[in-house]
DNA sequence: TGGGGGCACCTTTTT
DNA sequence: GGTGCCCCCA
């Protein structure tokens, strides 16, 4: 997209140009997807082709139009990254009018809305508390136990993902389809979904999946309800329409079904989430469910250079069941694709960090450069590297900061201050830090609990009003409970970021983290910290509570100049001039788990992900793949993934610089040749990289052995150790950095940096 | 009650 | 290989 930022009308009211201004600069299609307001629209925007911009242009165009006034215009989104980022965008073009938009927001944030409204409907109090995946899961640990099935065999989590999935689908318990309750605990899913959504509603909560399900009973069963919505919905926006879930699907439907003004934008090659719940199938079957619906391809892509673009749409073409879109850009030349195969992960990640230096002196910022692996555990070979190297780098994504445990604690601490009878905040902290309320204490109180119908908080007062405690067991109890009082009396008084301060303190809980010894105490320390500091930016605890249970991370500022590493997945919506994709391997990308588990519509989807990766790019993109590669500390063999075969050859260069592959397209034909490849035993190189290897001049004994070690100066057997001299450096897969301090026939004597002991190892030396 | 050892687990992620 | 969880023992 050429960066013409667009005018903002209170400045064209002023300067009294032609209205309409801010269509200026957009492509025929996009201003038809603009400008076609009334009636179903179906958007089809390919990758890099200024979606964003069509969509708040479009919002922008009905309100300059005054075809309605903000708070009439409905525009969902999936993240609440994408949410503000429409939202900043608009205010760009239209002003402070843009804070009239209230309904624009995540599906879940704009439920929850509705749901606050109208929770009587579905047997909930418009305070109800929104509880996160932890809790789900030990509230269904709670019931398994209460209805004496086996944990072990069938876990909380399984129930919890398979009401995640129902949940998506639509599905209350009444209307589950017999069979899908029948793969639980020998049929007994459908009830245990009914008593988990029983209990909620004692609870006064409910989950995430509940947002929306909730709205559909609500939209079902009160017509009067939904007809208030017609009205006020004038137009519906939707962002991302190929991660609609049915659930969401069918919400939408609902509300839109009166005006039709509903404008998807999605599409249906970047659609990689399907695993949890979305379906591509919404996208190819809009015009069936919505008919006379107008459908707009936006093909013309500002982001990538030619090659990046081919090579990207000569992969997805190998898709079946697409609605089929042809990229083109006028950015013509650039450089091909680079395609290398490496012998093992740790070639792979020197290589990029050494590229990465590279051009990173050349004058590229390293915040332009973007790793993009398929799966986490990729990244810790980076990671390394890039400590050693000293290079920057920001992972994104990992464990949300509200999902820590020391911040879940902090929030338990507040909501039981906040509500007395929130027992899974009694439940979580009782006991954190340690202050000798056990097991058996807990659960006696919860039997006492249940018994009595009183909360976990009442029903312990209870119990140590009754005596009939161990000694030591009731003090430590009616001190806690006494604790909560008092912080729950200071509250009025106090302003909520210092009462959480308080309670951190005088519960022992930040001095039990400062004695604690673990590499993370010191972490969570300034966690809680950051805690308190963005609880000041809200008005009341209960703002702030609300805020934290529906955006589920806090906004970092991204300023720093460092190289991201991050998985495919969450760089979805991002672009960098140099993107580096490394680990294409069969049964690492393509997930093998990924084939097993959805076949040839799992392979699509994982395909969807190339397509995704290669299109982040700007400027360059290297693939590359491995021979060797360590997986939960075994050692695999690796094939070269399907995907760098399906790269057109005409968009790809293959090179080996650091390899033992000739490597890039058409390495696959050694396939049948590898097959019959030398295995060495046990050994963990039986792999067919073997083959590579010996034509370069590796023989098995290759695989050095260190055979004396003392210190920080080791020896290795290595058969070409002739080529390496005296004081040259080295590095060594697993001692990292050394210089060769003598050269003996096949030994090699090399003082590393750092100490190595007496060990057989069996990996390389290469000249580093 | 809670600490330590043995053991099974192990994609992708938003709300 | 690293981690979280359960059970057993002190």
């Amino acid at each position: 997209m050429p960066d013409v930022p667009a005018p903002r009308i209170s400045d064209l009211a002023r300067a009294g140009p032609p209205p309409g201004a801010y269509l200026d600069g957009l492509n025929p299609e996009q201003r038809r997807a603009v400008e076609a307001t009334e009636g179903p629209v179906l958007v089809l925007a390919g990758a890099g082709t200024g979606k964003t911009r069509v969509l708040t242009t479009r919002l922008a165009h009905i309100l300059a139009s005054g075809k309605a006034r903000p708070w009439e215009l409905l525009a969902v989104t999936f993240t609440n990254k994408a949410a503000r980022e429409m939202r900043h965008r608009i205010t760009a073009i239209i002003g402070e009018q843009a804070e009239g938009l209230r309904w624009l927001g995540t599906f879940h944030s704009i439920a929850a809305q509705i749901l606050r409204r109208h929770a009587e409907i579905v047997g909930l109090r418009s305070n109800y508390t929104i509880i996160d995946v932890d809790d789900q899961e030990r509230l269904i640990k709670q019931l398994l136990e209460a209805e004496n099935i086996d944990a072990k065999r069938w876990t909380p989590r399984h129930l919890a993902g398979l009401i995640d999935h129902w949940k998506n689908r639509g599905w209350t318990p009444d209307r589950l389809p017999p069979a899908e309750g029948s793969h639980f605990a020998n049929n007994r899913g459908q009830a245990l979904y009914k008593l988990y959504q029983d209990r909620l509603a004692v609870l006064n909560a409910c989950d995430f999946g509940d947002l929306l399900l909730h709205n559909l009973t609500i939209f079902t069963t009160r017509p009067d309800v939904l007809a208030e919505f017609h009205d006020r919905f004038r137009y519906i926006l939707v962002d991302e329409y190929q991660d609609t879930n049915v659930a969401q699907y069918l919400w939408l439907r609902l509300l839109a079904q009166k005006r039709q003004n509903v404008c998807c934008v999605g599409d249906d090659d970047q659609s990689i989430y399907g695993w949890r719940g979305a379906e591509v199938d919404n996208i190819l079957r809009f015009e069936r469910d919505f008919p006379g619906a107008e459908v707009i391809r936006l093909e013309r892509n500002y982001r990538s250079t030619e090659h990046i673009l081919a090579a990207a749409s000569g992969l997805i073409a190998a898709n079946k069941g697409r609605l089929g879109k042809t990229l083109w850009t006028e950015e013509t030349g650039g450089t091909k694709v680079q395609v290398r195969g490496v012998w093992d992960g740790e070639a792979e990640s020197r290589m990029i960090a050494d590229e990465i230096e590279r051009a990173h002196r050349a004058g590229r910022r390293y915040r332009d450069i973007a790793i993009l692996v398929r799966a986490s555990f990729q990244m810790r070979a980076f990671e390394e590297r890039f400590v050693l190297l000293q290079v920057p780098y920001t992972v994104v994504g990992g464990p949300r900061f509200f999902e820590r445990a020391e911040i879940r604690d902090a929030h338990a601490y507040l909501r039981l201050v906040q509500s007395e009878d929130d027992d899974l905040a009694f439940e979580r902290i009782v006991n954190t830090p340690k202050r000798g309320i056990g097991d058996t204490t807990v659960s006696r109180l919860l039997q006492v609990a249940r018994a009595s119908g009183l909360s976990a908080s009442r029903a312990a007062r209870e119990i140590v009003q009754a005596d009939e405690l161990p000694a030591r067991t009731r003090t430590a109890l009616s001190n806690f409970l006494r604790d909560m009082d008092r912080w729950r009396a200071a509250r009025e008084a106090t302003a909520h970021p210092q009462l959480l301060e308080t309670i951190l303190e005088e519960s022992g809980y930040t001095d039990a983290l400062r004695l604690d010894k673990g590499p993370t105490s010191q972490t969570r320390l300034e966690n809680l910290k950051e805690l308190v500091q963005s609880m000041g930016a809200f008005d009341t605890l209960e703002a702030y509570l609300e805020h934290v249970s529906l955006v589920m991370d806090l906004d970092r500022e991204a300023g720093e100049d460092a190289v991201q590493i991050m998985t495919l997945h969450s760089a979805k919506g991002l672009e960098f001039p140099l993107v580096f994709l490394p680990g294409w391997e069969e049964g690492v990308f393509p997930s093998q788990r990924s084939i097993d588990e959805k076949g040839e519509k799992g392979l699509e989807e994982e395909r969807r992900l190339a397509y995704v990766g290669l299109t982040r790019a700007r400027e360059e993109a290297r693939v590359s793949f491995v021979a060797n590669r360590q997986v939960y500390g075994r050692w695999t063999s690796q094939l070269p993934s399907r995907f760098v075969d399906e790269l057109p050859l005409a968009n790809v260069e293959a090179s080996s610089e650091t390899g033992y592959y000739g490597g890039g397209p058409g390495m696959n034909e050694a396939k049948s040749r590898w097959d019959d490849a030398p295995s060495f035993g046990a050994s963990s190189y039986s792999s067919p990289g073997w083959k590579r290897a010996q034509q370069r001049g590796f023989s098995p004994a290759a695989r050095n052995t260190v055979i004396e070690g003392e210190g920080r100066l080791v020896a290795v057997s290595e058969p070409s150790a002739g080529r390496y001299g005296v004081g040259e450096r080295v590095f060594h897969q697993k001692f990292g950095y050394g210089r060769v301090t003598a050269v003996e026939g096949n030994k090699l004597s090399v003082a590393f940096d750092k100490a190595g002991d007496k060990k057989v190892i069996d990996t390389f030396v290469e000249k580093g």
